[in-house]
DNA sequence: TCTGGGGTCCTAGGACCC
DNA sequence: TCTGGGGTCCTAGGACCC
C-alpha cells in the first residue's frame, strides 16, 4: 500500500503559518515577478480565483475581497518542505520525496493496523510540529493514491484521510474521477479519450487495453494497469540524478541592450554553476536563450536559443560564465524587446567518473586547474556563511533586468536578519 | 501597462554499425 | 521476380508533472 501525503495549498500555507491572523482569510501566492497567481488558499478559492490567472486580471476581485497577496519566496517553502518531509521520514518506514508538497510513503508493513488511524496521527503530527495542513490517500498503486488524496481533500467530511482497499471502494473511486484528474493524463489526452467517450477514471480502467497502448503508448498503458490495481510504479527512495539544470527568469521590465542581456545571462549562468556544483556534476553542454514576450502583438516576436558543447565537462562558474556570453552574442539580435532569458546545462557527468573526455585541441582550451576548483570552493563557502550573494562573479548584476517582487514576505526560517525584522 | 519556473519521459525517424 | 536481421545513438517534437 502506498500513500500520498499532500500539502494543502501548500505555498498559502506557509505564508499564513507566520501569519496567524491570516487564518480563515483569503490569501494568494504569486508567480515569480508577481505575474500569475500558482497557490491560494480554500476562501480564495471560494471568491472564484482561478489557478494561474495574471495577477492584473484579478486587481480588482482581490482588492474588494481584501485578500493577502504574497510574492513566491522559495527560500521559505523550501525550508517548510524540507522541516515537512524529516517528520514523515520518521513516521514510515520508507519515504519518496515527489514534489516541494508532496510525497509517497510505502504503507506496506502498516496493513496489520487501521491504515486510516494512522493516517490520521501523521495528519495531526505534521500539523502540530510544522503548521503545515496535508491529506493523505492510500491504495495499492501509486495513481489509485493520487485518487485517493483528491477524493480526502475534495471531500471535507474525510477528515483529510482516504483509504481506498476492496474492489468496491476503488471501483466507486474510480467513477466518481474525471478522466483529466488522473496523475499523468494532461490536457491533450483528455481531449482525445473525451471524444472516444471516454469520461470517469472507470471508463478508462476497463477500456480497450490495445487502443489505449496505441494511442496512449507504454505511459498510458501503465496508467491503466495502476487503475487496475497493478502496481507498475515503485518507490523512488533516492533521487536520481539531474539531467539538465535550468536557470531562468522573466525581466522585471523590457530589456534591449545587450549589454543588459549580458548581465542577466550571466547571472543565471552563474546560479546554474552553484547547482551543478550542489549537484556534484560537471556539464558538457550549455544552452542559452532569449525571448520576446509571448504576448506580443507587434509581429517583432522573437525566440533566439543555441546550445553549444563546452571544451570540458565543468562545474566552473568562470567557464561556464565566458561560453554563456559567447552563445548570447551569436543570438542576440538588435532592435527586439526582450523579455526573458534563460540557461540550461546538460550533458551531465559524474563528478568522480574518471571517463572524461579531454579535448582535442588543449593548447586552445587549456585544462581546468586545481585553482578553479580551490576558487569555487571558496566562493561556496563564502556564500555558504555570509549569505547568498555576499561574492559574485563582477558579470553577475541584476541591477536593470530584476523580477519584481512587491509582496515578499520574510524568510523566517532561514534568514537571522529577518527574524530581527519581524515586528514584536 | 501588467501573463512563472523547472523538470522528465517517450516516440519516430534518420544516421550509423556489423 | 526475387533484395536480411539485429542493433545503437542522436535529435526534434509532443506529452506529461509540480
Amino acid at each position: 500500500m502506498f500513500a500520498l501525503v499532500d500539502c494543502n495549498n501548500f505555498y498559502a500555507s506557509c505564508e499564513r503559518t507566520f501569519r496567524p491572523e491570516l487564518r480563515l482569510r483569503p490569501v494568494v501566492v504569486l508567480s515569480n515577478n508577481d505575474g500569475c497567481i500558482i497557490a491560494r488558499s480554500e476562501e480564495a478559492k471560494a471568491l472564484g480565483i482561478q489557478m494561474g490567472t495574471p495577477e492584473f486580471k484579478c486587481r480588482d476581485l482581490l482588492k474588494k475581497h481584501d485578500v493577502s497577496v504574497f510574492s513566491s519566496n522559495y527560500a521559505l517553502y523550501g525550508d517548510m518542505s524540507s522541516r515537512v518531509m524529516r517528520l514523515l521520514g520518521k513516521l514510515a518506514p520508507e519515504i519518496e520525496v515527489y514534489s516541494i508538497d508532496e510525497a509517497f510513503l510505502d504503507m506496506t508493513s502498516f496493513t496489520r493496523f487501521d491504515l486510516a488511524d494512522y493516517a490520521g496521527h501523521i495528519r495531526k503530527t505534521v500539523r502540530r510540529h510544522t503548521g503545515i495542513p496535508v491529506c493523505i490517500g492510500i491504495a495499492p498503486t501509486k495513481t489509485l493514491a493520487k485518487i485517493a488524496n483528491r477524493i480526502a481533500k475534495k471531500n471535507p467530511e474525510y477528515q483529510g484521510v482516504c483509504v481506498l482497499k476492496s474492489h468496491e471502494e476503488i471501483y466507486s473511486a474510480l467513477e466518481r474521477t474525471k478522466v483529466e484528474d488522473i496523475w499523468g493524463i494532461g490536457r491533450q489526452w483528455s481531449k482525445l479519450l473525451q471524444a472516444k467517450r471516454i469520461v470517469t477514471a472507470a471508463d478508462f480502467a476497463t477500456a480497450s487495453a490495445p487502443w489505449i497502448r496505441k494511442h496512449l503508448h507504454i505511459v498510458g498503458a501503465r496508467i491503466q494497469a495502476e487503475l487496475q490495481g497493478t502496481s507498475c510504479l515503485e518507490m523512488e527512495l533516492v533521487r536520481p540524478a539531474k539531467q539538465s539544470i535550468c536557470t531562468s527568469r522573466s525581466f522585471g521590465r523590457s530589456v534591449s541592450t545587450l549589454a543588459e542581456l549580458q548581465q542577466a545571462v550571466a547571472t543565471f549562468a552563474g546560479k546554474c554553476a552553484v547547482k551543478l556544483r550542489k549537484e556534484n556534476a560537471l556539464a558538457s553542454m550549455l544552452t542559452v536563450f532569449i525571448a520576446t514576450s509571448p504576448f506580443d502583438e507587434s509581429g517583432n516576436r522573437y525566440w533566439g536559443t543555441r546550445t553549444a558543447a563546452l571544451p570540458h565537462p565543468t562545474q566552473d562558474s568562470i567557464a561556464i560564465l565566458r561560453a554563456a556570453e559567447t552563445i548570447l552574442a551569436g543570438i542576440f539580435q538588435d532592435g527586439k524587446v526582450y523579455k526573458k532569458a534563460g540557461v540550461i546545462v546538460s550533458g551531465m557527468v559524474s563528478k568522480v567518473s574518471s571517463s572524461t573526455t579531454l579535448s582535442l585541441f588543449p593548447e586552445e582550451e587549456p585544462v581546468p586547474n586545481q585553482r578553479d576548483t580551490t576558487l569555487m570552493q571558496a566562493m561556496d563557502a563564502i556564500n555558504h556563511r555570509y549569505g547568498h550573494g555576499a561574492v559574485h562573479l563582477a558579470s553577475e548584476n541584476s541591477e536593470s533586468w530584476k523580477p519584481s517582487q512587491d509582496h515578499l514576505s520574510p524568510c523566517r526560517t532561514t534568514s537571522w536578519n529577518d527574524i530581527l525584522e519581524v515586528k514584536v
